[in-house]
DNA sequence: GGCTATGTCTCATTTAGTGAGATGAAGTCA
DNA sequence: TGACTTCATCTCACTAAATGAGACATAGCC
């Protein structure tokens, strides 16, 4: 099967052939991809394949497995990647705050940021209590509309732009998850008006429930969302407005401390 | 100042150009780069950078700052880079039991792997007491040598290749860490003789301490390693003796559950 | 020791990326 | 508002540099 049939790919050639790549390899979880998963998914001769994964290779992006006419990531990527996911000095500021949180209240906690029309889990701070949650760690994905980060971070966006994501995801979150837009729309409601989010009840996860809040600069645009997540036993409407203090106190803290940080020079 | 003079940079230039863009990139941290970073520290021209910077804005490996001219590392790389540090599947297998870890003991731990001549953090679990660490998140990488997870990693690799390594990195280690190849070799002994690294004191951290232990396959080779980290105040001999239990069976459990996974086709 | 699949090499071909400079667009500051 | 600076794109000729075909080498495996 193409790696990425939506991709227009108009770049330089060599770039996506070495992007291509890349996500194979990463399609094969750890355990990478072999060679003839990229024969089959490429349009490039062997020749030209091995001159790119040797390429890749010493930059670090892959590394050969174990089991011989394999590859996986390298960790190149992770050093990248956890730059990357540092975007405005966010990850850093919000690290100890989700730690504390989750320490404190045993849910668990996580730091969102809007990737195009995704939403992408840049930390996770796991709690004492069990929990399950549409993403399982830092570098998770899921589409604008899933989920309580969700909600906060399309609350602040424009009309139109906010509309335009949710046509684009819609046919994804029906299917995928069963959520419809007018829901997603109605929470969105919630958000601003009551300052947090509740995330839209799909097929998946029934039993879990959420909270998330937005993390706004100061004209108003979402740098990303604090979320939490647990069990629907545990929400209480006590331990709602608790966890919710909770995270505003530190979400405001984090604005205060990036207040000096962001967009200078 | 060019990016990176030790690297051969062999395979197809446009990768190597996109590398070193990508590089440039995370250089600047959470402010990412400016087109005069990027056109100081390159040797090739305006209309080519561009080229590059929307392909890589394509492919999601870059995304421009909301500064205007300034672009940061993309989300795409933070996937990834989570993939990455998947290698073997550890870092899955690891993270709920570092979490457990440092819940029942209040210490952070560590999962390290190899990375050629160096060590990088794949997970992180900080606990409740403060901790100083040479690395603080996901993605840091150190010189073999430095850390009780060195260590760890060191002493089961064949004596030649960690020769190799630790003449690669000796000046390094000396001038950053003032650390002595012959106290490693000495603590790699012990390592060896106790089934524990306790690292090699240096000038960096010194009121902190730590312990380490290796994540062997069937074969002995080192897939990774557990360490912790705390304050010297804190590791009594009672309690070392403890954290050494929980890990060693916390690491036990995983190569168990490893075992059915790796080098599986 | 043969077998299969991985990885490398050579070389001619020409695609496809490149540079120089001009042009357009988007902010910025007076 | 309008001049100015810097970012970003475009055009086009050029040739460097990536490519493909197929032969060759190497490693693991039975």
């Amino acid at each position: 099967m193409p790696v990425n049939k939506s991709s227009t790919a108009s770049g330089p050639t060599t770039l996506n052939h070495a992007m291509q790549i890349l996500q194979i390899t990463a399609r094969g979880g750890y355990r990478g991809a072999s060679i003839d998963d990229y024969l089959n998914a490429l349009s490039f001769s062997r020749p030209t394949l091995y001159r790119l994964l040797k390429g890749l290779k010493q930059q670090g992006f892959l590394r050969s497995s174990p089991v011989r006419g394999r590859y996986l990531l390298g960790y190149e990527l992770l050093v990248l990647g956890a730059q990357a996911g540092n975007g405005a000095g966010l990850r850093d500021l919000a690290r100890p705050r989700l730690l504390a949180l989750a320490q404190r209240w045993g849910d668990s906690f996580y730091l969102f940021a809007r990737d195009g029309v995704n939403a992408v889990c840049l930390e996770v701070q796991n709690g004492a209590y069990p929990v399950g949650s549409f993403v399982r760690a830092t570098g998770g994905r899921l589409p604008l509309g899933v989920g309580q980060a969700s909600i906060a971070l399309l609350a602040y966006l424009g009309t139109d732009e906010r509309g335009e994501i949710l046509s684009h995801n819609a046919e994804r979150l029906m299917d995928e998850y069963a959520i419809a837009i007018a829901d997603i729309e109605a929470e969105i409601s919630h958000q601003l008006k009551h300052g947090y989010a509740r995330g839209v009840e799909g097929s998946l996860l029934p039993e879990y429930s959420g909270l998330a809040i937005p993390i706004l600069d100061h004209s108003g645009h979402p740098l990303g969302a604090m979320s939490c997540s647990m069990l629907k036993s545990r929400m209480t409407e006590d331990h709602k407005r608790e966890v919710l203090q909770g995270m505003r106190e530190e979400v405001a803290a984090m604005v205060n401390q990036a207040h000096g940080l962001l967009y200078l020079d």
